[in-house]
DNA sequence: CTAGGGTTAGCG
DNA sequence: CGCTAACCCTAG
């Protein structure tokens, strides 16, 4: 009388998927319990989360199964949208120690999600900040943006914000000028002020939240996972209005993933390491 | 508390 | 009717 069976919805699910993601598959009550999650999570349990998670990972799975009736393949690893195979039973997430002084955005003990939405106005508002103060430090322009982009400022920004800064620095569009200021370069060759970088052609790869200053590997993998994500989805959604929905939001988000590889492809070239892409 | 198997309600 | 997804039960 009490159950007719309650379907899950797209907050749900994607709160589930940021749960998994954070603290990894396997600690639902962990996910369940966490006030980030809990305001979309309250009425599920942490076996529902479990199962939940299984149908997911069967639905991914199942759809490529049906194309290839034999299994070559035992497929050792986790479904495509679900990620975090190679997380430790233990507390997993690394990137919560270093802290900056320029923290913020505080969060009432989970009002909403960390969606990582925007990334192509942070160059703007860099460029915006310079402007005004002449030279800043990175402490300040972190300060600036997050005053002036309300919300969508990630918890740990500031390491992708140096590795932008000093992109633009090499870029000669910045100049660095005492220990660790940052100034607007503005004689030399201006001409070109968009080289190609700051305008992306934006493919079709979708791209949930990620997380910033997490290791290359990591960060690959999501990538693929969301690629795969993908192609299941341009080949199955032809029809869900909600799937189509969560595509057009995803497609949003492309710009956030595709600004964070560049600073993890920048920060790999500039340490001086080959990558060797097949 | 979690993983896995089993059960039932909806849907085409 | 068969399948999928939400729900339930239980061993470890």
């Amino acid at each position: 009388m009490g159950n007719p069976k309650q379907k899950w919805t797209n907050e749900e699910e994607e709160a589930l998927r940021a749960g998994v993601a954070k603290h990894g598959a396997g600690k639902w009550k962990l996910i369940q319990k966490d006030p980030e999650f809990n305001q979309y999570l309250h009425s599920r349990s942490n076996i529902d989360l479990k199962d939940k998670w299984r149908n997911m990972a069967a639905a991914v799975q199942g759809s490529r199964e049906k194309l290839r009736p034999p299994r070559p393949r035992p497929v050792q690893d986790v479904p495509a949208v679900p990620s975090v195979p190679l997380q430790t039973p233990t507390v997993v997430p690394a990137p919560v120690i270093h802290e900056s002084p320029a923290d913020h955005v505080k969060d009432e003990s989970g009002k909403d999600l960390p969606d990582a939405k925007n990334g192509p106005r942070y160059t703007e508002l860099i460029f915006d900040a310079l402007k005004d103060q002449n030279a800043m430090d990175i402490s300040s322009i972190l300060a600036y943006i997050e005053k002036m982009s309300d919300i969508p400022v990630p918890p740990n920004f500031r390491k992708p914000l140096g590795a932008r800064l000093r992109r633009l620095v090499q870029q000669e569009k910045l100049e660095k000028v005492e220990s660790s200021l940052y100034r607007l370069k503005t004689n030399t060759v201006e001409t070109n002020a968009s080289n190609q970088k700051d305008t992306w052609p934006r493919p079709h790869p979708p791209a949930l939240y990620t997380k910033v200053g997490e290791s290359l590997e990591e960060a690959a993998k999501t990538a693929a996972y969301k690629v795969v994500e993908a192609e299941n989805k341009s080949s199955v959604a032809a029809e869900a209005i909600k799937e189509l929905e969560k595509f057009s939001k995803m497609a949003e988000e492309t710009d956030s993933i595709l600004q964070l590889a560049k600073d993890i492809f920048d920060r790999c070239t500039t340490h001086g390491e080959i990558l060797l892409v097949a």
